[in-house]
DNA sequence: GATTGGCACTCGTCTTGATGGAGTGCTAAT
DNA sequence: ATTAGCACTCCATCAAGACGAGTGCCAATC
């Protein structure tokens, strides 16, 4: 069966939705008499119950059981978010708070902390936000400390402030002072590419004749390679408002709970997920089962990618129930075109 | 009342000791049959009765309805771990696995998260474990890097490998080269002196005369005082394996749940409580409401304080319902004595 | 032919009451 | 001082019944 909206009348669409709406609100099977009065058609429940048969057979909404109101099903969902949503421009009163919280963030120097955060406070669900992925970044600066047994500490910078390190595994011992001329030297050549070109830059520096470079320079760029072999590096996000969750009686269940919290913490899961949407440009939404992780079952993810240099390298989104203000959230999609 | 050991007579002290006991294994309020038949003094229920109604009296137990049986209070864990615990020697499987995950931890050169993770896996709770306070451990290496709009970014290194940065507000804009000379010239006069002994340092430098040096060298100071001024910074922990709380019944209530992952999250309480535990040597246990925060209610802390260059720097612990093992659970509290 | 009112039916929730078991407190006997 | 016995309290469980909400279907209506 395909639920697209030809199927439908008018009218039923116009039922179908009033009937979202008004479950989003109240968390309640609806049924054939708060529609009749809800939707502006002026209907009987009588005419609205065949109509709610039709629906069901198409496997829109559902019965919890015999004599319950209807409520809708992933595929019900996804037909409103998809075709019926009115979306509301965003709180005029939220733009402000979004405006004050992100010019403050030198303050914490922490940007995507704070957008996670401003998700999170807005929509009282969680918030999410990767980083920047590594390897499409800038790398600004580079620099090795010795460490103890032949391994050393690298530290770099990418773009305006993101430090990281790393403690890599060398051949030998190196004093302080070929470290920082190593640094030097990488520094030198390297700064202001992607961390992807200047691996592969690396690669070929190796590969090719290495007759016309001296020891230090071959030492340095030996360790670049190591620096910034590829794999091992895991992207991160950060998740905020994890609790706002359990206010939700839909996932109060304790097995839910737990199921959610430890997909939460693992990462794993959720960076897949999230990678997903990455490649997707604009607002992307998972209903429930749609993400195919069991932990988000009873879940909906609405993402947006963002960008630097209009280079699209992470995604921010609002993890919440299937039942959320979906008109409300997906608006904030636009927040990557505040920074 | 006193709850003193003398208050009472050994047999009291050994029935509340088998009670406590088989509390903790069983989570049902005990009754004085199943406490006749588990403690080897060869006693009727109709006695043990009386003495229960003794420690009642004393607010030793406490029973949850006129006929359930009996559960220790607060005070009544208190003197069991105080004066009746025997604590079990660390098991010799788990030695090996905890030597085994610390051997493996600079693959990722982040023993704290390491620390928090085996705690948790062992007991199958809750594994915290600050993160060194940067004050009491020296200073390595710092560096300075150019931002826009008059910031700066420093980073620097403590003891062999944390790496920490944070942007700096400066009067002026300074070009990569003077940045790079400031750097090497605290690194010069600085380094190997902890952090506290720097910031000292520096703000004597900054009130003696300065006529004797140079802008430059003036310069650096005042960045290094912006970098390490008191105050802002926020000592912070690992929290690892919370998901495991949602299994236990008596946190599994939705209200207490959630507030003590919002304490999680919000981390002052947390590092408020972590911090009293740090000036005590040893194990230190809070049990319940003895750590003063609403969310703890239900939970026990058991923590012991870790050093470095025999200097206590921060302290790890296991978060758990009251209800916990605590024989097992206080020995780990050997467990720095094995970095 | 689409819409509606009416009616029987189903199902879940809430209340009530009965039953049984676990455990206590008290008292009298040892 | 300890114990056995007994009456009592309270909780958990279950069944039965009342109630309300909502459906499905059919016949009447527009």
């Amino acid at each position: 069966m395909s639920n697209s909206t030809r199927d439908l009348s008018e009218r039923s669409l116009q039922l179908l939705k009033t009937l979202v709406e008004r479950y989003i609100s109240d968390g309640q099977p609806v049924g054939s008499r708060v529609l009749s009065k809800d939707s502006e058609l002026n209907l009987s429940p009588a005419t609205i119950r065949n109509v709610m048969a039709d629906l069901e057979d198409l496997g829109l909404v559902h019965s919890p059981h015999t004599s319950a109101g209807r409520v809708p099903t992933v595929s019900g969902y996804r037909l409103f978010v998809d075709s019926l949503l009115t979306v509301k421009p965003l709180d005029a009163k939220d733009i402000t708070r979004l405006h004050k919280g992100l010019s403050e963030r030198d303050d914490t120097s922490n940007v995507i902390g704070v957008a996670s955060r401003l998700l999170a406070e807005l929509t009282r669900m969680a918030g999410v936000v990767t980083l920047p992925r590594r390897e499409l970044v800038c790398l600004r600066h580079i620099e090795f400390l010795p460490l103890s047994h032949k391994r050393v500490l690298v530290i770099f910078v990418t773009d305006e402030q993101e430090v990281h390190n790393k403690v890599i595994h060398t051949g030998k011992d190196f004093s302080a002072s070929e470290l920082q001329q190593a640094g030097a030297y990488l520094n030198s050549i390297y700064c202001g590419r992607s961390l992807v070109a200047v691996r592969e830059a690396v690669l070929k520096e190796l590969q090719d004749d290495q007759e016309r470079m001296n020891q230090a320079m071959l030492d340095a760029i030996k360790m670049a390679q190591l620096t910034f072999e590829s794999g091992d590096e895991k992207d991160d996000y950060v998740l905020t408002g994890e609790t706002n969750l359990m206010g939700f009686s839909e996932l109060s269940d304790r097995d839910h709970l737990k199921k959610l919290f430890d997909a939460f913490s693992h990462k794993q899961d959720v960076i897949h997920l999230l990678d997903q949407s990455m490649k997707a440009e604009g607002v992307q939404i998972f209903i429930g089962e749609e993400s195919g992780y069991q932990a988000f079952d009873h879940c909906s993810l609405v993402t947006s990618s963002y960008s630097v240099n209009d280079e699209v390298v992470g995604v921010l989104g609002v993890i919440g129930p299937t039942r959320m203000a979906y008109e409300k959230i997906i608006p904030l999609g636009t927040l990557p075109r505040l920074f």
